[in-house]
DNA sequence: CTGGTTTTGACAATCATTATCAATTAGCTA
DNA sequence: TAGCTAATTGATAATGATTGTCAAAACCAG
């Protein structure tokens, strides 16, 4: 049976308190630092059961870490990433979500995810190299 | 100055001849298998100079481990992977292309490339898993 | 060939994450 | 409300990928 832990509760809360990505350590830390004596590996736990049940979302940053956050109604997104500045943009990928759930299950798998980020030049960063 | 060794050759070729993307342990140990004495932290070394210069890509896998592949201008495709098995089948991503390419232009993003896998359970490792 | 650097590689260190396991606790039941 | 039972917690150890260290070896110019 699953149980209502005030721990949980508070990784929740901390969750939806938080703009954008946060790493399990930052949010650890962060409990911490408002008092929670709550566990690290409870965190780790609690933060993998969220995203199992699609109340977070998480992705790897490019340091390895893995970051999460509050999965809004409409939730699931991907990034696109400036090579240069490192600039990142949220965006919205619905015709790949579905067309990445369909190239899976034409080929028998099951338990799809998907690793879509795109890489280029932000207009900053054009118009710089343009002139260099 | 940069210097040509006979190391960072064989992790160019190794990535050269390796379909779809993988990891550095990986590349390590089928160097090792193929006979070559190189060093760990040197395919490490050496990954990080392709893709810092933009001959390698990398990407995270979802189990945080950082992958990397030629960067191949030639027969873009796609892939899915298994991530029990390792099976990889190429898939074509038209679709994909086209959103890609829509979104960095939408963002003033200029010289969009982008990084798109699924990964998944295949059929038979599917199977495997019910009966466990 | 020789000198001055860069690169290598074995190993230690680091960092995030997961497993372990005894102690605690939620939620049911009477 | 008291008690029971299984899920949960959390301190710590273990794991696994990656990076740092530094003496020895290799590269390249002269």
């Amino acid at each position: 049976m699953k149980r209502n832990t005030w721990q949980r509760e508070a990784v929740r809360e901390a969750l939806d308190g938080t703009e954008g990505f946060i790493s399990a350590q930052a949010l650890h830390s962060a409990l911490h630092a408002s008092g929670s004596p709550i566990g690290l590996a409870t965190v780790y736990r609690a933060l993998g059961d969220l995203a199992s049940t699609g109340e977070a979302d998480s992705l790897q940053s490019p340091d390895g870490e893995a970051l999460y956050r509050a999965c809004s109604t409409t939730g699931h997104h991907h990034h696109l990433i400036c090579r240069n500045c490192g600039l990142t943009v949220e965006i919205s990928a619905e015709p790949v979500e579905e067309w990445a759930k369909g190239v899976a299950a034409e080929h028998g798998f099951t338990q799809a995810a998907h690793v879509v980020d795109v890489f280029g030049l932000c207009a900053a960063c054009t118009k710089l190299q343009a002139g260099a």
